[in-house]
DNA sequence: CTCCTTGCTGTACGATCGTTCAACAAGGTT
DNA sequence: AACCTTGTTGAACGATCGTACAGCAAGGAG
C-alpha cells in the first residue's frame, strides 16, 4: 500500500523536450504579464519546474529569451510558407492564401502582439535578438518578394535594379512595392491587434489585394510603354 | 573668500519645471537603455537629482512614466498639426506637408522607435497608459481623417456611413481609406526605423502619395457612377 | 537488487528594484 | 538678521531579481 501511494516528485524529460517546454512557458508568460512576465521565477512556475532548472538547460536568461524569439519567428514563417504552398501554383491564389493566413489566427492575435512588442523592445540592446531577427526575417522577406515578382509582369529580376536605364523604373517599383506591401501588412496587423473592433480581417485582405492590383496595373502600364 | 567659494549643493526649481525635467530624463533614459532604463535610479541620475526627488513630484513611478508617454504623444500630434497648418488651405499641400513631417525628424528617428516600443509593451497591462493613448491618439486620427475627407471628392461625411444604400460605398471607402493610410504610415515608419538603409524618406512619401492618388481616382470613379 | 548517470530541486547570495521618511538647506518674506 | 516654507537629499527598508551550487532522486544499465 505504501508502495502504491508513493509517486515520483518529478518526471525526468529529455533535454530537447524540456527546453521546448521552457520556451513555451516563456511565451505564455509574455502573453499574460508582458515584460514583467520575463522573470525566472514566473517562467519556472508556469512550466511547473523549479527555479534552478532553467539554468540547467540554458546558460542564462538571455539565451532562453532568444530561444523563445527564434521559436515564434520560425513558427510564423513556416506557417506562411505552408499556407502559400497549399494554395498551388497560381500567383494570385498564392498571394491570396498568404494574405488570408496573415490576417487570421494564430498570426492575428492581440496576445501575440504583446509578445512581439516585448521582443522589439529588446532588439536594440541585445546582439542576440538582432542576430536571430536577421536570420529568420530573411525567409519572410524573400517569400513576399518572390510572390510579388511572379505577380508583376516584368522580365527583370530584383538583381538588375542598379543595372541602369533599361528596366530601372520597373525594378525600382518591385523594390518599393515589396516595401509598401510589407508596411501595409505590418501596419494593418498592428492596428487590428491594438483595436480589433475598427475593421474586419476580410477588409484588411481586401485593402492589401487592392494595393497589389494597383501595383499590377501600374507595372503593366510601365511595361507596355 | 570662503563665502565666494561656497556654492549651493542644489538649486531649487518650480514644480512644473522640475517635473518636465524628470519627464525629459525619463525619455532620454528610454532612448539610451530601453526598458532597463526605466528605473528610478537611472532616471534620477540622468536628471542630476537624488532618488528621493521623483517621489516628491510624482506619487509613484507609473505616474512618471505615464507623464512621459503623454508628453511624447502630444509633442507628436502638435507637431503634425502645426506642419499641416503651416501648409495653407490646399488639401493636396496639407496632405503633403503631413507626409513630409511624418517622414522626417523628429518623428522618423530610430531612437524614438525604441521609446514607443517600450510604451506599447506597457499598454496592455497599464490602465494609465491605455487612458492616455485614447486621449491623445484621438487628435491624430481625426487630423488624418479630416485631411482625407477634404481630399476625396464625396459630399457625404463619415457620419452617414450607416445611412444606407445612397453613399454607403463611398463612405465605407473613406473609413477603410483612413485605416489603410494609417497602416501604411505606421508600417513604413516602423520599417525605416528598424532598417534605415532600405529606402529613403522621400520614397516613403512617394508611396503614400501614390496610395492617396489611387484613392482619389477610385473615389472619383465611384462618385460619377 | 544495486549501481550510475544526470535531470532536477531548493536554499542561499549579492545586486538592484520602488518607496519611505527624517533631516537638511535654498531662497524668498518679514 | 531671524524665520518659514518647501524643494531636495540620501540612508534605510523589504521585496524581488538572476545565478550558483550542493545534494536529492528518477529511471535505465548491469
Amino acid at each position: 500500500m505504501a508502495r502504491a501511494a508513493r509517486k515520483p516528485r518529478f518526471a525526468r524529460q529529455p533535454p530537447a523536450v524540456r527546453r521546448q517546454a521552457l520556451v513555451d512557458a516563456t511565451i505564455e508568460c509574455l502573453k499574460r504579464y508582458g515584460h514583467e512576465g520575463l522573470s525566472i521565477r514566473t517562467i519556472s512556475a508556469q512550466a511547473g519546474v523549479s527555479v534552478g532548472l532553467i539554468n540547467h538547460h540554458f546558460p542564462n536568461k538571455d539565451e532562453l529569451v532568444a530561444a523563445a524569439y527564434r521559436h515564434i519567428n520560425s513558427e510564423l514563417v513556416l506557417g506562411m510558407q505552408a499556407a502559400v504552398a497549399r494554395a498551388g501554383r497560381s500567383p494570385q491564389a498564392r498571394m491570396r492564401a498568404f494574405l488570408e493566413a496573415w490576417f487570421s489566427a494564430p498570426s492575428l492575435d492581440a496576445d501575440a502582439l504583446a509578445v512581439w512588442v516585448v521582443f522589439w523592445g529588446l532588439y536594440r540592446h541585445s546582439r542576440l535578438i538582432q542576430r536571430i531577427h536577421r536570420e529568420t526575417y530573411q525567409g519572410y522577406v524573400s517569400l513576399l518578394r518572390e510572390m510579388l515578382a511572379e505577380l508583376l509582369p516584368q522580365p527583370r529580376t530584383a538583381r538588375s535594379r542598379r543595372a541602369g536605364r533599361g528596366g530601372a523604373a520597373a525594378s525600382v517599383d518591385l523594390h518599393l512595392a515589396a516595401i509598401g506591401l510589407t508596411a501595409l501588412l505590418d501596419g494593418l496587423w498592428l492596428e487590428w491587434c491594438l483595436e480589433p473592433g475598427t475593421f474586419r480581417p476580410a477588409e484588411a485582405v481586401e485593402l492589401c489585394e487592392a494595393w497589389v492590383a494597383h501595383l499590377v496595373r501600374r507595372s503593366a502600364a510601365a511595361a507596355s510603354r
